[in-house]
DNA sequence: GGATAGCACTCTCTCAGCGAGAGTGCTAAT
DNA sequence: ATTAGCACTCTCGCTGAGAGAGTGCTATCC
């Protein structure tokens, strides 16, 4: 079943057919048959050949038949083949990548700019749906935090770690309290707590001041919360997208398939597993082809996950989901590039520090 | 064509009769015929009556039949009487109203996560797509800002507005600052601009510290752009709900319909000119019925829409969207009750100034 | 005179049957 | 080893008949 041991059984003319098969497959989204390939290509050999061929991929297992007398399809395996040849040339065209290059340094720096446009991006160049999460950092500093009353009781706590990762959070007091006090915790606070790490900092002794003590509370939570493999937002784009493609005609496939892009919690243990499991992992990219036996619902599905940002420093994930029979050779040069751009920007990002 | 016209000329008969077939209809999503609705509703005369009334309904434009002999369907109209009707009683089940209740008063109070609960619960009660958009005041008036130093030469500028609203932007200065620097712009700018509105700080003259300069005039743009009609994020939920419905079954009108939630400015665009042009507004909803014979993509589908906050301080906007053929008799006193609590919600926050 | 029963009519929906078309697998010839 | 030919299979689209549902009209009833 794996496609390493039985990439060598394959001679050239049925890696070839077998390419031409499975590209012609994802354009017109019929299965193939004999003669049409015979006649679309110019093949120096003919459609009984090409049949005998198709027999012969078939047992192996890349391609299979919908029912007797139809053209063939691809298998997981056949995608799986296509993808790996994929991997090695596809490079993104290069005005595409002056178009998005530009597109990316026009706006501003903020990360959740980036990452909207990231999402977008890879909507729109790929036909499919895009997931893009924020990077975040394996082992959080402290550098800063802020504290702004808004309203009465209410004050907003803006914290910003090292490299440059800033989370929110609005509380509310049990009691008023002044702006100068506040500004005199937060004070006391940036002077302890500047560059330790979430450990260090669960470990000080409690603060005599209540206000202080619970802001830092606050504070470990926060950046706790920001440890999590997947935390905060994640950007999706071009939801409707698949509607258009044939294999979701039916809603019901198409509402199963999507139902987890409405549930953050489900979409996040995906990318969780994905990232972690790295059975699709070739040149920084992971593609998910069939859902892998494992998701129920992908069956038809597949899904191109790269990771983004400073490895070690700050990483997120970012990815496109499709049917199965999805452009790749489009698509995986747009997420790597993307991807890459994503990283540099990142990187110039905490270049400063 | 109006309704308001028409009501008069309904006897009592009619009108039980017409609101039977609705309910009906909603429930089956079937043409409704004159047996049916004789046997399964103990009604105390015959189908040929019954026939008669359906007859002189189709006739006024309350219903129509999608075929020569098929059942009868509601019209647009039909559902505007519908609706009105609803209007009047339709109060939430108290047990649900302190189920929502109770998830808004455990949420911590931040207006963001109050909008995505808002959604949420929406979307659940009612089985269609939701849609909330944040709360803005109309004429802004400045209380704080803050800059916090992130990274290098980029800076985080949180702008908090009476009222509570807040808004941040990242920034990257020409050079790097010191943080000291940023206090200092940052207390004269509190001290110089503190309650002053926008149309004010937009007179002030130019300032002579550079840094000085620059913040401020990003602060005018945060809040010209606070001051759009719709501006912020837009919360949504339940996207995949409206693709079990059987109108929907075809995809491409599921794609149509849905499309415009992917792209902001037409959700905000429709938001817009829902609240202004007040045509099916009762009791501080407005319930658009199939586009209103304005939106095409629409023409199946209806919104409930409401506003919440204080008028005239802050408002925002809220609704469900849904087939034609949606529960109306769940939907309109949960989108009531919903923005009735959130209004609470953000009185309550205002009531500190 | 309003309500009702009866009836003829219309229209859709479903299903079986049939032919066309496409594609295969096998065999025999090159 | 490759190819041409052929019988076979399966899907798809079309057609026509029958069932079912519902209507509108008319004659009748209270």
């Amino acid at each position: 079943m794996n496609s390493m041991t039985e990439l060598p059984e394959l001679t050239e003319r049925q890696k070839t057919l077998l390419l031409l098969i499975i590209r012609d497959y994802i354009e017109s989204a019929q299965p193939i048959g004999s003669k049409r390939l015979a006649e679309h290509y110019n093949i120096n050999f003919s459609s009984a050949t090409i049949r005998n061929e198709m027999a012969a991929l078939a047992e192996m297992g890349y391609l299979r038949q919908p029912h007797t007398s139809a053209g063939r399809v691809p298998t997981e395996d056949g995608y799986r083949f296509f993808v790996s040849q994929m991997m090695h040339q596809a490079e993104l065209p290069e005005t595409v990548q002056r178009t998005i290059s530009h597109q990316f340094h026009q706006s501003p720096p903020d990360i959740e700019q980036w990452m909207t446009l990231a999402a977008s991006v890879l909507a729109h160049q790929s036909q499919g749906v895009s997931v893009v999460t924020a990077p975040h950092a394996r082992k959080a500093k402290y550098k800063h935090v802020e504290l702004i009353s808004t309203q009465g009781r209410q004050v907003l706590m803006v914290l910003v770690l090292l490299g440059g990762e800033v989370s929110q959070q609005f509380l509310t007091l049990a009691e008023p309290v002044s702006q100068e006090r506040l500004s005199q915790t937060v004070t006391r606070l940036n002077g302890l707590l500047a560059g330790l790490a979430l450990d260090k900092i669960a470990s000080l002794p409690a603060r005599s001041d209540a206000l202080d003590q619970d802001i830092m509370t606050l504070i470990i939570q926060d950046m706790r919360r920001s440890a999590d493999s997947v935390s905060g937002e994640v950007f999706t784009d071009g939801l409707t997208n698949v509607l258009s493609e044939p294999e979701f005609k039916e809603t019901e496939e198409a509402r199963r398939a999507l139902k987890m892009f409405g549930e953050p919690s489900t979409l996040k243990a995906l990318l969780d597993r994905t990232t972690a499991g790295g059975k699709g992992r070739v040149g920084g990219l992971q593609v998910l082809i069939g859902g892998e036996g494992v998701w129920e619902e992908l069956r038809e599905c597949s899904m191109i996950i790269a990771r983004y940002g400073v490895p070690g420093m700050s990483t997120g994930t970012l990815g496109v989901f499709g049917p199965m029979r999805m452009s790749y050779a489009r698509t995986i040069p747009t997420v790597r590039y993307v991807a890459g751009l994503l990283s540099d920007l990142v990187n110039d990002t905490i270049a400063g520090e």
